[in-house]
Parts: structure tokens; C-alpha cells; sequence
DNA sequence: TAAATCCTGTCA
DNA sequence: TGACAGGATTTA
């Protein structure tokens, strides 16, 4: 669910409102969250009475850091969702905190991974590319990335070891306004599309950081609120609105196995 | 590189 | 009832 503004806008709000508190519980509710973490057999009870000095972001993975290197990820995947108050019925994972709230990790579609590194971290952190809006500030850099890629543009994209952040919105939101059809390949973009792509990715992730993320399904902050997001996208979910552009309706199509939404006059193969 | 898989819910 | 969903890995 969450890509890199909705889990940008989670860490922020989660470290305003957590870092420097002490775990006082944990309650894993459903055991699989944390099938492939290390320790998991010491889980939950090796997080108790460790103090959350920062919350932070890798990628799309929310990490709760402790002292001497420990880290905590959850990767809320489709319908993952993290909040501080009550557990819903979808509560998979909670901290009861030393002050009494809770961090309440939801997951309707149990997607969700939950990972404990007791010292340095591991995989999968440590295979994922650089950060997509990092990398997007270097335009020679993120076009060599893409173009040691074979295959289409929105799946290099998509591909997180390539460059970490990026999701299914906002691959269709970046291709359009760099006028790229999606299913071009990488391999052949031109410098001029490197730039461009660049500078669309640090547009729409910037513009969706600063709206907190989208919201049309599962997506709420800490705080229960929605990212606004939705109503200044230009294709995604919008198959036969006109473009922002050049008023063509809006394409679907399927592109790695994924709903993928362009406009056919804006974005050339 | 495509399809199946992990899950559950929602909407047409 | 079937299609589809902000993800990512595994299998063919």
C-alpha cells in the first residue's frame, strides 16, 4: 500500500510523537509477521524496555531504531497500516509504550513483515537501492541505474533494488510527466529522458510528501489522517478522464502484472 | 518476463 | 460472482 510519501509522512508523524519513549509491552498477534526476522524466537519479548530513540525510513520499511545498533522494520506492503490509539480488528502487531499509548501495526491483507536486527542490519534492508528521492537529485546517477536495466521502464521502476521507494501510483504519476510510456524500455532512454525522469520523480514524490501521500483505500497516518495526494493525480485510477494535458482519455493497461495508467498521446514506447 | 502466490475486502 | 487492490517473492 504505502509507498515512499505515505511512509515518509508515517515515520515523520511516528518520530514526533514517539521518539525517546521506552516499550513497556509488545503483542504479536498474528506469528507470521515475523517469519523471516532474525530472532523471531525472541520475539516480542526482546523489544520490551527498549527505548525508540528515532523512527526513521529505508526504503519503504518504517524502522523504529534503539541503542547499541538494534532496529525494528515493518514493511506495511498492500494494506499495512501503522497508527497510535486502539487496535482495530485488523490489529496484527502493538507497543504499549511507556506513557500508555499504542503503536497499533494493521494489516487487513496480512502482507505486512515485521523484521528485528539485534545489531547491524540485514536483509531484506540491505538489498534495496538508493533512495528514489536522493537518487533523484542526481539525474547522470538514476539514469545509470535504469539503463544497467533490461526491461520496461515502469518495472525497473518498480524494482527496489534498482531504486527504493517508488510503488504503483507514483511509477504511472513520474512516467507521465516525463511523457515516458511505461512500457518503453529502460535500456533505451535517452540522457534527455534521464533528465526528465528525474525531475518528475522529485516533482511528484515532493508534491506528494508535502500532501501526506494518497489516500483512496487502507492509507492513514499515525493520526488517522489521509494524504491528499488523490486529487491532484494525473493518471492513476483516471482510465477514461481526460488528460491534464492534452485532454486524450486515460489508458489502462497491464504492465508487469500491474494495473498501469498513461496517457497514449503525452507518452511515446 | 509472466503468472502464481501470499491474504482479505470491496466494488461493479 | 469475478475482478481488482499503494507489494514483493517465488516459480515456471
Amino acid at each position: 500500500m504505502p509507498e515512499l510519501p505515505e511512509v515518509e509522512t508515517t515515520v515523520r508523524a511516528l518520530n514526533r510523537a514517539i521518539a525517546g519513549r521506552r516499550i513497556r509491552s509488545a503483542w504479536v498477534g498474528w506469528r507470521r509477521l515475523f517469519e523471516r526476522s532474525p530472532e523471531r524466537r525472541a520475539l516480542p519479548a526482546a523489544l520490551v524496555g527498549r527505548r525508540i530513540y528515532r523512527v526513521d525510513r529505508t526504503g519503504k520499511f518504517v524502522c523504529f531504531r534503539f541503542a547499541s545498533g538494534a532496529t525494528l522494520a515493518l514493511h506495511q506492503k498492500m494494506s499495512g497500516r501503522i497508527t497510535i490509539g486502539a487496535p482495530d480488528q485488523y490489529a496484527r502487531f502493538t507497543l504499549t509504550l511507556d506513557d500508555g499509548r499504542q503503536v497499533v501495526f494493521s494489516d487487513k491483507r496480512k502482507f505486512g513483515r515485521g523484521y528485528f536486527y539485534r545489531r547491524a542490519i540485514g536483509e531484506p534492508l540491505t538489498g534495496l537501492g538508493p533512495d528514489a528521492a536522493a537518487l533523484a537529485a542526481d539525474p547522470a546517477a538514476f539514469g545509470q541505474r535504469l539503463a544497467a536495466r533490461r526491461g520496461r521502464i515502469k518495472s525497473v521502476l518498480l524494482n527496489q533494488a534498482v531504486v527504493a521507494g517508488i510503488g504503483n501510483i507514483y511509477a504511472d504519476e513520474i512516467l507521465w510527466r516525463a511523457k515516458i510510456h511505461p512500457v518503453r524500455l529502460a535500456s533505451v532512454l535517452t540522457t534527455v529522458d534521464h533528465r526528465r525522469l528525474a525531475a518528475a520523480t522529485r516533482a511528484v514524490l515532493g508534491q506528494a510528501m508535502r500532501r501526506g501521500g494518497t489516500s483512496f483505500r487502507d492509507y492513514l497516518d499515525p493520526n488517522l489522517r489521509r494524504g491528499t495526494y488523490w486529487t491532484v493525480r494525473a493518471v492513476y485510477q483516471r482510465a477514461g478522464e481526460p488528460c491534464r494535458r492534452c485532454r486524450t482519455s486515460i489508458q489502462k493497461a497491464t504492465v508487469g502484472g500491474r494495473g498501469t495508467h498513461y496517457c497514449p498521446t503525452c507518452q511515446r514506447v
